[in-house]
DNA sequence: CCCTATAGGTAGCAACGCAACCTATAGGAG
DNA sequence: CTCCTATAGGTTGCGTTGCTACCTATAGGG
């Protein structure tokens, strides 16, 4: 997947990682990549700095703990969080639909 | 549509806005906001510049003309354009299933 | 005479994701 | 005992990109 790809639209994959509960950053990364078969296995490096912004915005809120010896930082939806979730999602319906229409391809999964 | 989301995949739409037949830059305009009902209407500080690039890439070629009065800019695709529009569409593809999966929507267009 | 649609363009900004790099612990392999 | 890997957190700086704001020009209608 190309780099510019994800602009704008990572912010809903972290938030529908901490939907069902909160996880901490590597987990984060983890759930990405488990419910996407691999598709997106994101670098820390976008990983922590999006979740730091994301707790900023009041979207997410963290907590440390210690686990086996490592610190853990905790996070979880706040319910600005879950409102904006679900802004995301509808948002990128409409976005999948105007991109699909502009490039000209079937509606996808292309069943036929 | 949020300003970010377009990042990385307005090549793949000018592309196939030229697939047909060739056009100048206000046309190509003019098709992305047909085919998608308005729903991408880009101003022409993003289109102009956006086809210099693919032309200095060497995805498009333009040619200029004098229609009524007025200079027009006419790019085509070229065989390397082609190709590239071809891998727009493959890369939308995977990265539509990709964001829909971790966004933990239902696979579009939600028929049921 | 002015306004709108058409047609082209540029300069500079802000945001974003990523590469590269760093620290630290637990546990297994050798 | 040592080294490597997986886990877990982080930061700095860069390149790319699309957009805002602005500019020029013509044709045609009010």
């Amino acid at each position: 997947m190309r780099a510019e790809a994800l602009k704008g639209h990572l912010d809903g994959l972290l938030l529908a990682a901490l939907e069902e509960r909160p996880r901490h950053g590597y987990a984060v990364k983890e759930a990405l990549r488990d419910t996407t078969e691999g598709r997106i296995d994101l670098p820390t490096g976008t990983i922590y700095p999006a979740l730091h912004r994301l707790e900023r915005a009041g979207l997410i809120a963290g907590s440390w703990s210690v686990v086996g010896g490592r610190r853990r930082r905790s996070y979880e939806l706040t319910a600005a969080g879950r409102t904006a979730l679900s802004r995301e999602r509808t948002g990128w319906q409409e976005f999948a639909i105007a991109i699909t229409a502009a490039l000209g391809t079937r509606p996808w999964p292309a069943t036929s």
